[in-house]
DNA sequence: TTATCATCTTGTATTAATTACAAAGTGGTA
DNA sequence: TACCACTTTGTAATTAATACAAGATGATAA
């Protein structure tokens, strides 16, 4: 069975071309790409796309964990299909959001606290190396 | 000198009445309110107050290192005039936004990467102990 | 104190991400 | 193969944020 149509299943979410997809595209492409950017690259493919069924999807991934919805940036959601814990940096001159790959030694000690929590993000805000060699340059 | 005059002016922004009661309303309410809050709150003493002018004065404030831009919340910006280290919690049900004590303990090592690192942002979502128990006296 | 000018405030219009919704289409099951 | 619930599509609506122009105001210098 197809290792895309397996994910689904074994997640009851019913089996579509355009699931399919939008789960191959999050799979194949690890730069942490915008809605809008997964919809005009499937679009390409598969002209009849909708925007919104490109949102009903990554809703569905997301209820089920396969997933994670980042906030590191102030006008749009960001998805990454790595779901392993790690960290995010976000260039404020291109908008590249690159991983940083520490995890969060608190989360045992806040688990232990009144809340429930069921996600963890660390966030890094400012240049990236190549924008600072390129300010440099100048 | 009045407070908020004098942090002003050591920043060198223009003194007005209306970025002193958007500094003075940060300053006085610490539960991380959002655009809507601060400008429906200082329009009941200042009906003639513009939406525009809270943006461009929490823009200038964030320029100046002033206030911290949350964007924890997947929908709005939200402020915190609270400067110093420190994490926070959104609740997913009633969308408080809770502060966590903790400082990240890597950000010497990571300050030693290519990045520059301006901002340090610690999220947490999940469900808040009092909805936790209102949902369990269900 | 007053004139001046750069800056700020206001209100409206616009942009852009996201959500709502209804009609047509499709996948899985009996 | 027929059925039904769920999905996809396309359009409309919502909402946070930005752009912009005209009028108002704060700081400075004469």
């Amino acid at each position: 069975m197809d290792k895309y149509v397996k994910i689904l299943k074994d997640n009851n979410i019913k089996v579509t071309p355009q699931r399919l997809e939008v789960l191959r595209y999050l799979d194949d492409n690890k730069a942490h790409p915008n809605v809008e950017k997964i919809y005009s690259e499937l679009k390409k493919k598969n002209p009849s796309l909708s925007k919104t069924t490109v949102y009903n999807t990554l809703d569905s991934l997301k209820e089920h964990g396969l997933v994670q919805v980042l906030t590191i940036s102030p006008t749009e959601s960001i998805f990454d299909s790595v779901i392993s814990p790690h960290h995010h940096f976000l260039c404020k001159i291109c908008g590249a959001v690159i991983d940083i790959e520490i995890e969060c030694p608190y989360i045992e000690d806040i688990l232990k606290g009144g809340h429930r929590i069921d996600e963890v993000h660390g966030y890094f805000k400012g240049t990236c190396e190549e924008c600072l060699n390129k300010k440099e340059a100048q």
